[in-house]
Formats: structure tokens, sequence, C-alpha cells
DNA sequence: CGACCGTTTGATAGTGCTCAATTCAAGTGG
DNA sequence: CCACTTGAATTGAGCACTATCAAACGGTCG
């Protein structure tokens, strides 16, 4: 798995608005742009970090597509979370300066390594980025209630429609159809992250085909009726 | 539900050393006192913050017990986590300056008040003190995964046995007995923490029983065979 | 083209849920 | 002090949803 590293800065950054906002002042722009010390490709199927591994950095997603997952003792594993670009992974490791789960590349995929050093650094003399960082991982807190509620309350047909409608929310943000999208992960990875069996994740794509919701060709989804699916799915919390 | 206020610092608090560890020279125990704005105690039943309430600050947990819990669109609600005594909480708020869950007491209890302004200004002056800033929150989150984990791969008795062990080892950390606790929260409030309908519970508890593993009267629980306990529950992710 | 991986679909079994009745503990008021 | 009320917990019977096992299909890539 062949990995490259390059040189950047942050601003001149084409995709720098969906990870570090604007509003720095013009005086701070050179500090940040010292927060990156490189970058990686990922290859699909590589590791950006492993369970266990040294925690040294945050990273920030330029392109691609990642699963979050964690092994268990006695060998299953979980996918705890999809990541995409504009997204910042590796918040997990900084308790005990290592990671606790595995960050899997679903297709060729372009990171930013943050420094963890250079974030405190920073932190402690930009307000607004010190501000920014806690945001992000009290983000990630509250997404992560959001998918302990998807587990412990909904119902398979609830859960497929509430990710559907998260990954075309996300999508959207980001510039996309707002009606299409092309799955980067297999059912069973789908499964994994609902707590359902992959067959059980085909069967409910079916029945929503059937029932004119949406159309699904393997991996492409095609959303007919958004409204009558969050009607089934958005059990979320507003706010 | 009557609330009283206090002042106090840090410095000569006797739970000092659960919620805000030792560490920080003495040059920078004077900036530490000014975290505290105060105390608040709330009755059992009584709520520290609710879901959509403007954020202003975290809480650190003096006595008591707390539950999180989050409201659904069509009325349901979950229970997303126990908190007790030592822990922190609130940090779901710094994301949109609002609360995303409500926050109650499960019996009558005593918390620390910190403005989340000082905690930012302290910080920025104190390096170790952002650094458990820092820990706090990632902890939160790989706390959650785990969560997440159970609710997503995990079968219902498996998930009675790992929710015991938890409650245990927090306890345990706190110097209580490690073979005996008293539940602060109802069959119910456990089974919607781990997505579980309250008659399961309670059928899981007398199958525990039955086969020896643990002792129920109401909501006391007496470890009997801690070893049994963890085969059945303990496919956490060891790190 | 053929092999392989991912997906779909069917039949069956199992786990946990629903509905309902009963027991238990702790107040509450006469 | 005891009958009564109330909320929590236990237990049972039947059912619904999802998992499991199995087979067939389809797209992709050597």
């Amino acid at each position: 798995m062949r990995e490259e590293t390059k040189k950047i800065a942050c601003s001149n950054c084409s995709s720098r608005t969906s990870c570090i906002p604007t509003g720095w002042g013009e005086a701070h722009l050179r500090q940040i742009d010292n927060l990156i010390s490189s970058r990686r490709s990922i290859r699909r199927g590589g590791v950006l970090f492993y369970n266990g591994e040294p925690f040294s950095a945050l990273y920030a997603i330029r392109t691609g597509f990642f699963k979050t997952s964690l092994g268990t003792e006695d060998g299953r594993a979980q996918v705890t979370g999809f990541q995409m670009a504009g997204e910042i992974i590796g918040l997990d490791g900084i308790v005990n300066a290592r990671h606790t789960c595995d960050e899997i590349a679903l297709e060729d995929a372009d990171v930013c390594v943050m420094p963890y050093d250079r974030i405190e650094d920073i932190s402690r003399e930009v307000v607004a980025f010190q501000r920014h960082i806690h945001r992000l991982m009290s983000r990630e807190i509250v997404r992560e209630h959001r998918v302990v509620l998807l587990l412990g309350s909904m119902r398979a047909e609830e859960r497929l429609a509430a990710f559907l409608l998260d990954l075309m929310q996300r999508l959207q943000a980001r510039g996309f159809s707002n009606s299409e999208l092309i799955l980067r992960m297999t059912r069973e990875e789908i499964g994994s992250y609902l707590g359902l069996k992959l067959e059980t994740v085909s069967r409910t794509f079916s029945r929503f085909a059937q029932e004119g919701l949406i159309e699904v060709r393997q991996r492409h989804i095609q959303i007919r009726d958004g409204q009558a699916l969050s009607q089934r799915g958005y059990r979320q919390i507003c706010y």
C-alpha cells in the first residue's frame, strides 16, 4: 500500500472552507499555515491508522471515503462510522495517546496530517481555532449520541432510512445531488454500522424500492420520495 | 425543585482528584481556582439542563447520579448514558451553544459549575489543563464508541453483563465494593440504555440469578461470579 | 470466458417484543 | 396502625422482526 507525502499550506487550499472554516484574521493565517505537516494518500482498502497505534495527529479528509472500525475481543468487528471529505478524524486517540479504532479507506483517499502538538500550540494562540477544535470534538459526541439513539430504538426500516437521509444530507452539504448517491461501502458494512445483517439491509433496500421510495441499482441509489423516506427514518432529534 | 448556590474553590476541594487531577504546578493553582463559578444542588428527578437550553458551562459531579436522555421527534426517549461522581457532563453543548440532551438527576446531587469561557481562558494559559480538557472530550468519544459496539453487536445477555461490569468498574475506581452495587435507575432506564425492553432486562437478571452469576434483590445487586459474568459480557475492546 | 465477490431472494428458526396478569415495596391517609 | 394507592419488578403466552442457512444471480476483473 504505497503512500505519498507532500508539503502544503492551508491558506491556498481549495477545500479549506470545509475543514478549517474561514473567519480567522489575516494575522493568524500564517499560524494556521503551520498546522498541516504533510499529506498522505491512502489506497482503497488501505489503513490510515490502526487500533493500538500511537496517536500523533488528527487528519482532515481532502478526498475519499473512510470507515471507522472497532474490533471486539472475540474477533468480531463493527463499523462505528463513515467519514467523507471535509471531516476530521482521529479524535479518539487523544485520551490515551493511542488510537482505539481502525480507520480504513473505502476508496482512494487524500488526507492532511495535522500533528497534535501543533494543534495544541495554535489553540493557545488563536482563540477562534481553539473554539473550532472544541466544537469538532463536541460535534463528534453529538453525532455518536444520534447513532446510539438509532441503534437503541429504531427498527431495521427506520435505521436504513435514517442512514440514507444522513448520507444524503452530508453529501448535499458538499454540493452533491440531493436525490442520487453512490454507496462507497458494501451491504455488510452498512449492516455492521446499523446493527443489522447484510441480508436484512438488502431486503430492506428491496422493500423501499418496491414501494417506490428509492431506486436501487447495485450501489447506485436514486431517491424517489424523500418525504416518505423521512417519515420512516427521521426520528432524529432536531437541534 | 429548589436549588442552592455556593461559592467554592478547587484547591481545597476533597474530591478534586477525581475531576481535576493533580499535577498542575503550584503556580497555576490560583488560575484553576477561578474555574468553578458556583455549585448547584439538584433534587432527585430534577433537571440539570434541558435539550435546547443555551449552553454556558460544563458541570463536574460532586455527588449523585445522573442519566443523559435524548428525545426523538415522535415522542420516544432514550437514555444514552449514566454519570456518577467525578465525571464531567455537558460536553454536547459546545458545538451549537445549545445542549442537545436532557441531564436528569437519579438521586439528590451536587455539581460544580464551570463556565465555558473560563475553561477556554484557562486552557490557553495552562497547558496541562488544555490537555486535560481535550482528553475529557476524547474519552467521551471513545466511551460512546463502546456503547455503539454494545448496541450494534451484542445480544441481551451480553449487553446486561457488559453494563454491570462497566458500572462495577467505575464504582470500584471510586473506592466502592467490587462485588455489590445498588442500581440508581429503574429497569426501564436500564433497558432504554441497552436498547432492550424492561421485561427483557428483568428476565435476564432473573436468568443470571438462577445461574448463580449474581443475586438480585430489587435494585440491590450482588456479584457472585464475576469471572463468568465477564465471559458473557466482556467483548469490549481492550485498550 | 470463467472465477469470484457482492448481492438478492427464499425458507426456517430464534431472540426479544407485546400484551397482560401478578407480586412486591413504599408511601398515604383515614 | 392498617387498608389503600401507586409505581416498580417479575413472570407468562403468543407473536413479530430479524438472524441464519442456503441457493441463485450478477457484475467485475483477471
